[in-house]
RNA sequence: CGGGGUGUAGCGUAGCCCGGUAUCGCGCCUGCUUUGGGAGCAGGAGGUCAUCAGUUCGAAUCUGGUCACCCCGACCA
């Protein structure tokens, strides 16, 4: 059988496309641009998504969910948000299909089951909650209002790529309500401060945390954080957004509320989301030419046991697996024991080294004798013979070491690709031979920005909230900066 | 939506220029031998050649239309 992938080094967009299909993540459907998310790649996103729903409960919010259609006159009435979204919306216009009376067995759209007023398929879901929110608040002792749902929405791109990009995704969305700006600013922070936190520890990919430029923020929003990811390829991607949306959505839906002194006012409001395109950033940070390697607080399985069976009587080896397998599980461990016999020992190394099970044990008749068994890490592509006696342990001890690991070598390229530029021959130069962040001046004009774009296709991904003040010059208008921003070519 | 390309078995492909009912590899099924890094041998199943029309005795092959997908732009989490 031939899996191989192609090489990172010699064909990117290939090796990613080929890992996400040959891993068993996803793979394209029927639908244009839309993707089925495979048992696999499913399984991973879950675990995203509980560790991430418990982190939003920790910090007091609740999930609700509200509708998959928005009424036209809702998705508009927040004028710059309906904007930014309009070129990319899904429609729903009729409501009934009829026999074609041309060709027998084919089905038409019923023309006379038009809707009065067309139904925007959510692309994001702002419009109905504040205008559900509208009934919601009446005082201050209403607010804050914390609530996230975990949904589906629609962009309508013109291009897509599994994870990264579809025109169909699932995410989570959080919509808050507070009494103050001061507190929904804090808000804002805080989810940033969840996702930084939830990148670093568990996909264990380090973070840029900014505030993006106009250019870039929001459609509706004063404000948008981000955090930024740098991938193998030198290439970034937005992996987490959160907005400060000011007095915008409460405005448009006139959400108003009574405060302390009794005077009326619009509510503050927050957005915030993540979504399957963190499986995309994990894929990319990560995996090797041979395939995935997952963080071990993410993988389905965090260890695969596969029996070596010679000869005949093997009961004695599947009862050693068995035991390990439940040993394993009681210490707290996943565990996949692959004691199929349609699949050779050395098809399984391939397949879960493809699938990027962190640990391998490989235990054999001949080991059972001596009490050890071969543990292999997919982070190291390392084997070494162990004793069976303190097998869990170890074996914890181990996830941690990887999970550390995986992260100290994502680190060390971020580290090793973020390079300072000054000048913009130096840049453009950077952006093709060495490409990664680029922390340069810029004048803090959106035309600078746009021409800088335009020329290189790199753009700013975030003004960093840790950037110290620094006097330089803008590399292109040569105007005065105080501080450096991160540019990149980006997913 | 502009420019380019491709549709042949579950997947990847040859054949197309120069018309005669389709090649090879992987996968799949059966049997035997195997099993510590993607096994070997033997046998077998699987195709309206994207689709519609035209030319022709005859079309995967030539002509025209349609659809889908991919790549490069513009758009975007």
């Amino acid at each position: 059988m031939s899996k191989a992938l192609p090489k990172r080094s010699e064909d990117y967009s290939g090796w990613y496309n080929e890992l996400v299909k040959k891993a068993d993540l996803a793979e394209n459907s029927a639908v244009r641009g839309c993707m089925v998310i495979k048992p696999y790649g499913y399984a991973i996103w879950e675990k995203m998504q509980q560790t991430l729903d418990k982190m939003f409960k920790e910090t007091g919010h609740v999930n609700a969910y509200f509708p998959l259609f928005v009424p036209k006159s809702l998705f508009e009435a927040e004028e710059q948000n309906a904007e930014g979204f309009a070129k990319e919306c899904a429609l729903v216009t009729h409501y009934r299909l009829k026999a074609d009376p041309d060709r027998k067995g084919k089905l038409i759209v019923d023309p006379d089951a038009k809707l009065e007023e067309e139904l925007v398929v959510r692309p994001t879901s702002e419009a109905i909650i504040w205008s559900t929110y509208k009934n919601w608040i009446q005082s201050y002792r209403d607010l804050p209002l914390l609530i996230n749902q975990w949904a589906n929405v629609v962009r309508w791109e013109m291009r897509t790529r599994l994870f990264l990009r579809t025109a169909e995704f699932l995410w989570q969305e959080g919509h808050t309500a507070h009494s103050t700006a001061q507190e929904a600013i804090q808000e804002t922070e805080k989810m940033l401060g969840v996702y930084a936190e939830f990148a670093e520890n568990f996909l264990a990919l380090p973070v840029i945390k900014g505030i993006k430029t106009a250019n870039e923020r929001f459609a509706g929003a004063l404000d948008t954080y981000c955090i930024e990811a740098l991938m193998q390829d030198g290439k970034a991607l937005q992996a987490g957004t959160s907005h400060f949306l000011g007095q915008n959505f409460a405005k448009a839906f006139d959400v108003k509320f009574t405060n302390k002194e009794g005077a009326l006012d619009y509510v503050w409001g927050t957005s915030w989301g993540v979504s399957t395109r963190l499986m995309g950033a994990l894929i990319m940070a990560h995996s090797d030419d041979n395939g995935l390697v997952l963080p071990p607080k993410l993988a389905p399985h965090q260890v695969v046991i596969i029996p070596i069976v010679f000869g005949d009587d093997n009961s004695a080896l599947f009862e050693k697996c068995d035991e390990i397998k439940k040993t394993l599980e009681k210490a707290g461990i996943s565990v996949k024991l692959d004691a199929r016999d349609t699949h050779k020992p050395g098809w399984k190394f391939a397949e879960y080294e493809l699938k990027g099970v962190p640990v391998r044990l490989a235990l054999g008749n001949r080991d059972l004798a001596s009490n050890q068994i071969e543990l292999a890490r997919r982070d190291t592509l390392t084997k070494e013979m162990v004793p069976l006696e303190g097998l869990a342990e170890r074996l914890l001890a181990l996830m941690d070491e990887i999970q550390t690991n995986i992260y100290k070598k994502a680190d060390d390229f971020k580290t090793k690709q973020t390079l300072k530029v000054d000048d913009y021959e130096t840049f453009k130069k950077t952006l093709d031979e060495n490409p990664g962040f680029i922390l340069a001046h810029w004048d803090g004009t959106p035309e600078t920005e746009e021409k800088i774009k335009n020329e290189t296709k790199a753009t700013i991904r975030c003004i960093p909230l840790d950037a110290p003040e620094e006097n330089g010059f803008c590399m292109v208008t040569g105007k005065p900066s105080n501080k450096r921003v991160v540019f990149a070519r980006a997913y």
